[in-house]
DNA sequence: AACAGTTGCGAAAACGTTTGCGGGGGAAAA
DNA sequence: TTTTCCCCCGCAAACGTTTTCGCAACTGTT
């Protein structure tokens, strides 16, 4: 299978390799005809242009790289869908890794992007970052950087979030609401900011009303949550509501309440941060915040497009958490 | 941020490209000396090789092209993790492609790693496909084609596949031999080589006992699922197991059970096919078989990495599917 | 002192594009 | 007829590597 090649086609033509390039590109400076003599033969050949040729001529790979700390969770893949959507249409491509969580992993990730000369990196860091000495070196080069989920401190980077303090307050005032009084809540691992944030609006709108009490956790897998929920639920006096921070937590809650047979929402209501899937695979379906990774990614992907614009000044975006209801409360 | 390239390196220390290209590469015409001194301000300078231009010289790019329907799923995900684990250490990036189960995208999604010169090609066909003839200049061109999960017909493609008749068979003797009669079963897109191979092998163990019957359904979503089930089971004689082909299937089946109050596995027994996440969700859990992605996803690239070493006669490969033993039945 | 063999390095081509510049040739203007 | 201008097109450099070939300067052998 012979590669077919500008310059392949330019000698059948019996023209130069340039006249040939322009030609595909409709320069004015070439002839209609040459033109249509071109792109016809580039059609029958099936002439496909060399990217690496390309990247290597302009210096600029349509490439975005994309970090995660692994794929096969309960929201990355759609998030990573919806970037993948957008970026197919607009001409770029995406290049996944992981980084297992594991900070060495994660630096090793940047460099295979460096060497690929991406020209947009969308990062999701791992619980195990402790520098982000590697990414600035993005910065300096001039290689937009778009963080979501988990994002680094500061202010100094383009950061794509859930509404978090939103999702957690609006959860709260349902709870309290809906009159629950001794409320477990249930939250992901302690060091992430992203847990902090929730915790802190979460308990300032519990602790506005005095009557109500929560019990705190933290818990950084589901089965710690189921067996947290166990002993919860042994105890005498039972909580009358759970809060999940997210569905990992969710899952655990429910296998430990559905195996002790307590009713939902006879018994105890439940309320969850959530993708939107798992909630509704139960019976009766898990009210919950919407934290969409469809739409985060659709939002990360705009953020970029706009660095690459030009737009270079460091932002925090936000996405709506809209309540969906469910018939757990 | 200037960029760093072997030109920068040899006017630095007055050696001309090729020797520091041959000195980074510990080539043996290279002095102790010499290659100390360029792998030193190598790494001070933070050199990093320009990939394309690796690509473009050696005409191989060292990406794998990946190409599913769609990324946000119950099952490609964990795939995609396993081939992606694979790829990094061995020196291969990963380019996502998803083709929303349409043959137009899917071809547009070809083209791309065409341009991109990939090295090899996972594809789990969408539903839509009807030609296989962009896959075949593939082949043409002698990059490495791996099918998986969705595979084409013949025998001339390699593919990578749950060994759906032994999994169908497996789960149809065990319902036989807990005594069931009359087996609700539900199979997917009636149009796929996989539900036509898991329908057969099911129905050919069913069949043998003659006591048993079973009412099959084709139902593309949960929600149509959800329905069949509603239906079978507001009837006089309701079904005493359920056979779900898929996690999408037993999505919609537990969720008519539950709302029913249909006990599992008093009622009616239950056992599906699955990745394994979702059957664990469930209080009892669900016994299934298991469909690993990962496993797949291991499989697939080794099979890959045995075409890129010369290995090149078509082969359909399979993955075990143990029977993982949940309460359901 | 002449020779062969080795060691260490550089020149240049090639991979496939894009693009600034320049030039031939024909038509219109003088 | 000469001049000017525009329309088409080709030349060549550049992007950053790798690799073939060759060459100079030693080393050691007769």
């Amino acid at each position: 299978m012979e590669v077919i090649t500008l310059k392949r086609i330019s000698e059948v033509l019996g023209l130069s390799i340039s006249t040939v390039s322009r030609a595909l590109k409709d320069h004015p400076d070439i002839s209609a005809n040459t033109k249509k003599r071109v792109h016809e033969l580039a059609d029958t050949l099936e002439y496909e242009p060399n990217i690496n040729a390309i990247s290597l001529r302009s210096k600029k790979n349509n490439v975005f790289g994309l970090i995660v700390p692994t794929l096969s969770g309960f929201f990355y893949d759609s998030f990573i869908s919806a970037v993948e959507q957008e970026c197919r249409p607009n001409g770029y491509s995406l290049m996944i890794l992981q980084s297992s969580d594991d900070a060495e992993i994660e630096k090793n990730s940047l460099r295979i992007c460096k060497q690929n000369r991406i020209s947009g990196l969308f990062v999701c860091l791992s619980t195990q970052t402790n520098s982000m000495e590697a990414f600035d070196k993005f910065k300096e080069a001039d290689i937009p950087l778009v963080f979501f989920d988990k994002v680094p401190e500061g202010n100094k980077y383009n950061k794509i979030c859930v509404a978090d303090e939103q999702a957690a307050k609006l959860a709260a005032e349902l709870l309290l609401q809906k009159g629950s009084k001794k409320i477990l809540s249930i939250f992901g691992n302690e060091n992430l900011s992203i847990t902090k944030t929730r915790f802190k609006a979460f308990q300032k709108i519990i602790s506005l009303q005095k009557d109500a009490v929560t019990f705190n956790e933290y818990c950084s897998s589901h089965e710690e949550a189921k067996k947290t929920t166990k002993q919860y639920f042994s105890k005498k006096i039972k909580p009358d509501a759970v809060f999940c921070m997210s569905d990992e937590i969710l899952i655990g809650v429910m296998k430990s309440l559905n195996e002790l047979k307590i009713s939902i929402p006879e018994d105890v209501s439940v309320i969850t941060l959530s993708d939107g899937f798992l909630p509704k695979i139960y019976t009766p379906e898990i009210t919950y915040i919407e934290t969409s990774g469809y739409k985060l990614g659709k939002l990360a992907f705009t953020k970029m497009m706009d660095c690459l614009n030009g737009n270079t000044e460091a932002e925090e975006l936000f996405i709506s958490s809209p309540l969906v209801k469910g018939g757990s409360m």
